[in-house]
DNA sequence: CGTTATGTTGACCTCCTTCAAAGGCTGTGG
DNA sequence: CCACAGCCTTTGAAGGAGGTCAACATAACG
């Protein structure tokens, strides 16, 4: 269990000011003297592909906001399989529950090597206090939350496998060139669509065939986005 | 379209302070004296079974919270269908959306007669700022929603239509005895778990012979507990 | 270069959908 | 009060989609 793909290491105390995220986190419009304030207690954690971020049930400490990489939020199942039930990237935050004082509710695990920014649940709740902008923004990112749970429910959980899985590669972008988009594996998309993992990998195999994607060394290359969005609606 | 069937009719201003849900609702920790201030342009709403509430996609002036009776929050499809992808009950809040400035983003339907109250934007906005025990409401209604949807993902759209189907009656609670727990239509409750309303049929007719559920008059009566919990972790 | 995880494919069978028809409950008008 | 229309529910039969179990292939990894 502890082999070294699945840790979770201290980068360093985070430098909000230059975060290239900046406009996307919660702190985009605060002023520098304030951010000075808060950047002691906040640290920048690499979580490396695998590699646990935090447990379902854990005491919830810390929220995270998301600076680069991808996150999925998954759900234990009493019958011993799992489901997904949120992919975070670059701007989202996981762990908002601490804010409520409840313990995490998902487990969440790096799709890819990630970067996080964790920070304090004291720290948020006196931000939302003292700073409008801080406050907006958080209601901004719950409402983002609903918003996703939403797009899994209606999206991801609704039709048939292939409409499923063509909503899904729609969902997760690979606009045609190189950006580093993910092509979750075929037990991960199973997981996120609720079909097992061989149909998962029939209806890909399939879409391989008809030439609706490409895919290189086990990455995604390119879409047909038209022929994707037409079987989406099915 | 505008039968008398489908009205939502204006019942008075709302006496929170009078509200018997009001330790439910958002503004439990105010004062008499901050109560009476925003009590004018709040409203209370009756509506009726099967009347909607509001549009998708339509503007949002104001939010609402359920005092008694049931509302779905419905999406339609591209293709012709729809899902439901939540239930409020007393005590949830429905529009939160406008908080943030967008249009609603599902169709609010009534599936028994409803009283709402419908709070204007302005009026949470200016008490979510002044109030600290609104604020604080305004976070855990917020987190309820995600854990809301949370549910219908993990425990409505995952399985065999059986263990969908057992998990919404244990949702849906009917516990023993009077208390009017709805028994939603066939057609609903495919769209709640996302299978078809024969299906839906099909399966409560089959709880029906083998005891796990009695219905009279159209109306739940009583639920096996027991045996439903074993078909919903299958 | 063997070992192990992950992806692919086949055969079979179950479950769900689809299409169709019949039965029941409700309301309305004669 | 009864007849009839309309809606919802139930049930049937047939076909298809997805699950299951197993074998095999193909990478990833020490």
């Amino acid at each position: 269990m502890t082999t070294n793909c699945t840790s979770v290491k201290w980068v360093g105390h985070a430098k909000c000011r230059a975060c290239e995220v900046r406009n996307f986190v919660l702190f985009s419009g605060l002023s520098d003297r304030e951010l000075d304030a808060i950047l002691q207690p906040i640290d920048n954690l690499r979580v490396a592909q695998h590699a646990t971020l935090y447990d379902q049930g854990a005491e919830a400490p810390s929220l995270f906001t998301v600076r680069s990489g991808l996150l999925k939020l998954r759900v234990d199942l009493p019958n011993g399989g799992q489901r997904i039930v949120r992919l975070l990237r670059q701007g989202d935050v996981a762990g908002l529950e601490t804010l409520v004082d409840e313990p995490y509710h998902h487990t969440a695990v790096a799709l890819l090597d990630t970067d996080v920014c964790r920070i304090p649940r004291e720290v948020v709740l006196l931000l939302d206090k003292t700073s409008p902008s801080v406050h907006r923004a958080l209601l901004q990112r719950w409402q983002h939350l609903v918003d996703q749970a939403d797009h899994f429910i209606v999206a991801l959980s609704t039709g048939s496998a292939e409409a499923r899985m063509a909503r899904l590669l729609l969902t997760l972008g690979c606009h045609g060139s190189h950006p580093a988009t993910l092509f979750p594996s075929r037990e991960d998309m199973g997981a996120l669509l609720g079909i097992t993992t061989e149909t998962a990998s029939r209806v890909i195999a399939e879409f391989k065939r008809r030439g609706l994607i490409q895919i290189e060394k086990r990455e995604c290359v390119d879409y047909d986005h038209t022929g994707l969005s037409q079987l989406a609606e099915s």
